[in-house]
DNA sequence: TTGTAAGCGTTATCAG
DNA sequence: CTGATAACGCTTACAA
């Protein structure tokens, strides 16, 4: 076993120093290099299959490889989506993708956010649970790490989102258009900027109209939200369309409404937000908005890595499925 | 701003020597500590909220706390609950989980296995593309990293799997209890463990039954390849069920019977594997079998952690959704 | 039981 | 244009 193949021995077989060697590494040749030097010690490199240790660079420049994605759920498709852009741009530039889970704790992102200040992550990806470790946030920065919040807002710093608002207000308009009325949207919790961007949008467009919605219930992004307050509707108002906040929500409704013993979208409509992968596969399709989090991902990581970091609003994709019928 | 806070100030307020600190840090006091002192570095400790540096730590000691997951792909569903799963391990033990997404690519896993080299990784949950790097793993092991391959098998290491064989001889069972004899099997690609394992399995029943398979097609894991190998089915033999080696080729399967004038499951049987989370939602709801991807990662980080690591075989289990009838 | 000091592999500063 | 050298923050023999 040849153990660790050192900066050392890629110079001694070059005949330089390990400054040298480090200089070729690093690109720091101001005032220029002697050709024969830099193929010399390029050669040595391949030879010897050297890479720097991580962790001595880290040390010496205070500062680390690390990109971190600090995100709810790594197995929720639009953050794994998200974090597969992240890592997409990370490893373009040599980067490593450190994955935290905050688990919707924020305990638990608390103390990833700390570990990161332990770990002097080069940047990180951001997105919150419901309420953001502000203090955490602050220490970072001022470590000197690159913060971008992705897919929410978090006062004083850059955040890449889509645009949910103008999303929200596109797939109201299309509802509209289909000829609904009597339309009741189920809104996400109160405390996630995300839902209240797409919650805003879609009031915006309704007032527009001179519409006034059924009812806004608010609720958790899941699945059973959607089940219980649909059900509670249909049974208190006449509604003849369901708006949901995202797609999980969404399925959910179409499940209270088939339980209900009525049919989409004959009986009433339904739409989504997100455009989960599988609401392509379900029958009727669901309509709903694309979000881009792939994109998010990509373009959050490029502010991380680029000079400046500014807010970034990425557009969004009205998707006409099946659920939502115009001829009314 | 304060910079770090670093052992030798929490040494300093604690009136004791950097060794000192270090000791009460890692448990390494063999012969006892005074009580006093510990309680003294500890309560300096808090008062500086002083956490060792990563990459000092990691140069000294020569490995870092770094858990890697290599997988092809961390937006498909069912390796970002795996990462979760190992994320989870990692976390409780104060462990560092990188995302090493090879996209399918060997060329990017070499890769990014020789940067987990230049991070001396503790640890890596491997999931191999169709061909691993044998060269690239040995160079790790010899270094000192502990390797433990997940859903597949690489000769020479110890391996985390689910009993795909197992399950998909059950899954053929049941289907053959329905009542089925025209069976088409939809292996997945012929390179790949998992895929042969439940081909395998799928056999074996038959084989027991005195059933012949009316055919036996490879393809990728994707639903193209699951709605052409199944249209091609459709009009060349005469099936009466299609069984697919994953969700996503069922659903392939799904809509090329849909589209093919007949329904599931009065004219033909579908079933697939994995129970990706979104089967659940089809309507009829598909039947499959349910591949542990949580706990094979929960088990392979463990593995990892512990001195020991042998392979294992998770159990599955039938899911009997809608797309397969007994009363035949 | 605790302190001293060397060294992990790099890079940046300063000479030459 | 290149080479010595010190320092990054921590752990671990070895001493005391």
């Amino acid at each position: 076993m040849d153990g660790n193949v050192t900066i050392k021995d890629v110079a001694a077989l070059a005949g330089v120093s390990p400054s040298t060697v480090s200089r070729v590494l690093n690109g720091n040749y101001r005032q220029h290099m002697t050709p024969a030097t830099r193929d010399r010690v390029h050669a040595a490199i391949d030879a010897l299959r050297y890479t720097p240790l991580r962790s001595a660079r880290s040390l010496r420049r205070q500062r680390s490889h690390v990109l971190a994605v600090v995100l709810p759920d790594i197995s929720n498709p639009f953050f794994s989506l998200l974090a597969r852009g992240v890592e997409s741009i990370a490893f373009g530039t040599g980067c490593s993708t450190m994955i935290c889970n905050s688990d919707h704790s924020p305990t638990k992102e608390r103390h990833y956010l700390e570990i990161l200040l332990a770990e002097q992550a080069l940047g990180i990806v951001y997105i919150p649970t419901s309420t953001p470790d502000d203090e955490g946030l602050k220490r970072l920065a001022r470590s000197g790490a690159r913060i971008v919040v992705a897919d929410r807002v978090v006062p004083g710093f850059p955040s890449v989102r889509a645009d949910n608002a103008g999303g929200s207000r596109a797939l109201a308009e299309y509802v509209l258009r289909c000829g609904y009325r009597r339309i009741a949207y189920l809104a996400g919790p109160a405390d996630v900027s995300t839902a209240r961007e797409r919650l805003e949008g879609f009031r915006a467009a309704l007032d527009a109209a001179g519409v006034q919605p059924v009812a806004i219930e608010h609720g958790p992004f899941t699945c059973e939200a959607g089940y219980d307050l649909s059900t509670k509707l249909a049974r208190s108002a006449r509604v003849d369309a369901l708006v949901a906040a995202n797609d999980m929500m969404a399925l959910g409704v179409l499940r209270a409404v088939e339980d209900a013993g009525l049919s989409v979208p004959d009986h009433v409509g339904v739409a989504g937000f997100d455009h989960a992968p599988w609401t392509t596969y379900l029958r009727p399709q669901l309509t709903t908005v694309e979000v881009p989090a792939l994109q998010i991902g990509e373009v959050a990581a490029g502010q991380l890595l680029s000079e400046v970091a500014e807010d970034a609003c990425l557009p969004t994709r009205l998707i006409e499925g099946e659920t939502c019928v115009s001829c009314r």
